[in-house]
RNA sequence: GACCCCAUCGUCUAGGGGUUAGGACACUGGCCUUUCACGCCGGCAACGCGGGUUCAAAUCCCGCUGGGGUCGCCA
């Protein structure tokens, strides 16, 4: 059997948390097995559905990599289609009209709700005559749904789960307006596309057993079910735009890289051994639906931030520059040269074990190409104090005297002369870090001076004195 | 409320009748060290509770408790 998964959002927002495991679990299983991931937007609620929420998707996708194969399909257009198929159930006996108003549904389950019992539409019009109708009432489509026995999934991540069909009602088909509602679209859809499994949130399970009992009326196999559980929010409740639920460019704005997120994503609520850091081409290898746990988990910033970390390190350097540049020269509001480009290069590997976001990596990266004089925080003026100023003025004499302008030549230079004045290195290597970063941290100092050059150390160290 | 699902360190998880219950993040002690990191070595920390079944239960069964999901002319 060929693979063809799908992620079916619906365009009411952006791609959040939850949204992007689903599609990367549909994605990771359909590249598994050689099959195909395709995308289809649930845009059946016009009033809802957004141009932006659709092209925040197709960033969000983007952006994590997930690509998917034909063209996207936007599932309102296949509406008539799901109206033909409404209609064909309500020929073979198999739905009906319902006349119920709003009011009266209110009601009836109100009341129903009072008595203790499960809140479902009563059937009051299953067998009624199409005469009794009132007037001007548009009427919905329901589907005269089978009421004796049960109905089972047969569900890869939940196993078998039954429910009482007597719990399930006759769900409706197509609005009173004619439209078709996501419980016709999706299984309509699903069956036209030949979807052979269905991953999804298990706040769609229950669903589920409708669309199973919606298959049978049409006369269609199932295709194979996965409930994959809910992502929470760290305090256990539902994932809110209180937690984390945020789309998927807010992570990219805040400084994380897709594949960070990919690998978070995947260890959430999926899991290969003892193993942490996996790489999207193992984890193509590895995916299996059985691997994917049953119960809910929380999203943990703190890992996840961690996990960039692993793969900032991991990054190859010029990706990283390319990265930062636009954000150094943002907020410095200059423009950074091939010159400055190549410091930040040479600088790469010492900045990027350094930073946990591409955020921190640009803002540790900054006195790179800072405009001289450098700003200098306070603990970098407290560096540059009588003690430390003293110290600065005379290594810079020997400093002026070098010839070797090599990392390994000017720390042996510091050291010998810490040595001759019995004083700790740190003394000699911390005024020079405030003069030349602003700040009292930075990458190795003297790998510094390397990179910055001879003309540019000396000028920012005058700059201080 | 009804129906359904879930339950191992704070978090993500491995294990699935006999384990000193393993790993990762976080926290923490130390080493390294010119700062900050990285890295390395250690520490803290869990089978929700109660009944069974069994020679033996974290593991199987039942109940309870707790958490979650669904109950729309939303998806």
């Amino acid at each position: 059997m060929t693979v063809i998964t799908r992620f079916a959002p619906s365009p009411t927002g952006f791609l959040h948390i939850g949204g992007a495991r689903t599609a990367l679990f549909n994605w990771l299983f359909a590249r598994h097995n050689g099959g195909k991931f395709l995308l289809r937007i649930e845009d059946t609620d016009r009033k809802r559905s957004t141009e932006e929420a659709i092209e925040a998707i197709f960033e969000g996708m983007k952006w994590l990599g997930l690509n998917w194969d034909d063209d996207v399909i936007f599932q309102f257009s296949n509406a008539e289609r799901h109206a033909q198929m409404a209609k064909k159930l309500i020929d073979e006996g198999k739905a009906y009209y319902c006349y119920a108003s709003k009011e009266e549904l209110d009601e009836m389950r109100k009341k129903q709700r009072a008595d203790g019992k499960t809140t479902r539409y009563d059937g009051r019009w299953r067998d009624r005559d199409a005469s009794e109708a009132p007037e001007g009432v548009a009427p919905v489509v329901r589907l005269k749904a089978e009421q004796d026995g049960e109905t089972t999934i047969k569900d890869m991540v939940q196993g078998e789960v039954c429910v009482a069909n007597n719990q399930l009602d006759d769900m409706i088909l197509l609005r009173a307006d004619g439209t078709p509602t996501y419980m016709l679209s999706v299984v309509v859809d699903d069956h036209d596309m030949n979807i052979s499994h269905v991953i999804r949130g298990d706040d769609h399970l229950t669903n589920t057993f409708r669309q199973i009992q919606l298959y049978k009326a049409l006369g269609w196999d199932t295709p194979e079910f996965a409930h994959i559980p809910l992502i929470h929010g760290a305090d256990g409740a539902k994932l809110s735009k209180r937690h984390g639920a945020l789309g998927a460019e807010a992570y990219r704005d805040m400084g994380f890289l897709p594949e960070a997120m990919r690998n978070y994503l995947l260890k959430l609520g999926w899991g290969h051994g003892d193993d942490e850091i996996i790489s999207t081409k193992q984890a193509i290898e590895w995916f299996d639906v059985s691997g994917i746990g049953k119960s809910a988990s929380r999203f943990d910033m703190t890992k996840l931030t961690n996990l960039n970390g692993v793969y900032i390190r991991e990054s190859d350097n010029d990706k990283l520059v390319e990265l930062i540049v636009p954000m150094i020269e943002k907020k410095l509001e200059i423009s950074i040269d091939e010159n400055g480009k190549s410091h930040l290069l040479k600088g790469m590997n010492a900045l990027k074990e350094r930073a946990k976001t591409i955020i921190e990596l640009a803002e540790s990266a900054e006195f790179y190409v800072a405009k001289r004089p450098l700003e200098m925080n306070a603990k970098a003026l407290k560096l540059l104090n009588e003690n430390g100023m003293e110290r600065l003025v005379k290594f810079k004499a020997e400093l002026d005297n070098c010839t070797d302008w090599k990392q390994e030549t000017l720390e042996n230079l510091a050291r010998e002369h810490a040595e001759k004045a019995e004083v700790k290195l740190g003394k000699v290597a911390q005024p020079i870090r405030a003069a030349l970063s602003g700040s009292n941290v930075s990458p190795p100092i003297f790998q510094v001076m390397e990179v910055l050059g001879k003309e540019e150390t000396m000028g920012r160290i005058i700059d201080v004195m």
